[in-house]
DNA sequence: TAAGCGTGGGC
DNA sequence: TGCCCAAGCTT
């Protein structure tokens, strides 16, 4: 088992090996060999919690395009950059990626720090992110463990406690793994092989390196790791939302409160979004009733009236494209159905 | 500590 | 359709 040291030297060249040969190509890692900018390391780091790499790819490109450096992203306005991060989902992490970027431009004279603990100081960064990027940008033997690395773990160990109450002891036998030798490529290894190999539902285990030391291959399940507590049950909420145009064929938005669910980002005027809520209007209109979306947050999933009309009155006027490609997803499918 | 916080794709 | 899940952080 990789307890033993020996044995832990030759489960980490098995991967690293398979690593080289099997890397996948992204659009924020940097060729073999080639220096990792650690601007764009921590961009991607943030823009990949909780998300897939194909659905953060794009926003990763265009934010570079953009903004090529942590000080143009820090020179940034807030608007624009929630404006560019719709979509993506998670706006707190919006609002920390600019609080991050100014603490590093005015705080650090635009230079990231390069240790475990520096990182996990920034806004946004916490146990995951630091290592990570300690790891990747800077060749830090640090302990990165996300899902995928948690995964694996549990399954090379199997690993009987379900999560999230085992995660103290898979960091541990993560931990036991890691060494001076290419700690960037060790943590994109991990990562790569619970993607593409050790994925959640049937893995791939004809084509993983590490079967000869793992527990899970070994048990004839491995796809019975890692266990989970059960879940509990999504609520539904009801609520209305108003798509109000003007005589200029602009919509009518409001900014919504900087914390909280879609916190700082642009949305429609909504009713509150409860079991049975309120329908009061927001301005006088004769209104149209439009259908109704559904849309699905991590802890309720929401079924949004939409109502339209037209009038005036005190909002943020935006004109229709504009709103399409800065609102939230679950604002941009009402709006969607307010026009239709 | 556990809950709050998005979205899209796979099956 | 509904459920699962994805390079987690904050309070």
């Amino acid at each position: 088992m990789p307890a033993v040291p020996a044995q832990v030297a030759d489960l980490r060249a098995a991967l690293l090996a398979w690593y080289d040969d099997h890397r996948r190509t992204l659009a924020w890692r940097s060729d073999p060999g080639a220096a990792p900018d650690p601007y764009r390391v921590w961009l991607s780091e943030v823009m990949l919690q909780q998300t897939t790499t194909a659905h953060a790819t794009p926003y990763f490109r265009a934010f570079t395009t953009r903004w090529p450096t942590v000080s143009d992203l820090a020179a940034a306005e807030d608007g624009e950059v929630m404006a560019a991060w719709a979509g993506l989902g998670y706006y707190a992490r919006a609002r920390n990626l600019l609080a991050c970027a100014r603490a590093v431009a005015d705080g650090h004279d635009g230079v990231f720090p390069d240790t475990e603990t520096g990182l996990l100081a920034l806004p946004g960064v916490g146990a995951y992110t630091a290592a990570a990027v300690a790891a990747i940008a800077f060749e830090r033997p640090a302990n990165v463990v996300d899902g995928n690395v948690e995964r694996v773990m549990a399954r090379l160990f199997a690993v009987e406690v379900p999560l999230p109450a085992a995660k103290p002891e898979l960091w541990r036998l993560a931990g036991s793994l890691v060494a001076g030798d290419r700690p960037g490529d060790w943590a994109q290894a991990l990562m790569d092989l619970g993607a593409t190999v050790c994925r959640p539902g049937r893995p791939l285990c004809e084509r993983c390196p590490l079967t000869e030391w793992c527990a899970g291959f070994q048990s004839g399940q491995p796809d019975r790791y890692p266990l989970k507590a059960a879940k509990v049950e999504r609520p539904r909420r009801r609520g209305v939302a108003w798509v109000l145009r003007d005589d200029q064929g602009r919509v009518a938005l409001v900014r919504r409160p900087a914390k909280g669910l879609l916190g700082g980002m642009l949305g429609l005027p909504t009713s509150e979004w409860s079991a049975n809520p309120d329908h009061m209007p927001p301005a006088t209109a004769e209104w149209r009733d439009a259908g109704s979306v559904d849309h699905v947050f991590t802890h309720f999933a929401l079924t949004l009236d939409v109502r339209a009309g037209e009038g005036g009155g005190e909002f943020v006027w935006t004109v229709v494209d504009d709103a399409l490609a800065s609102l939230p997803t679950v604002f941009r499918k009402a709006l969607e159905r307010g026009l239709a």
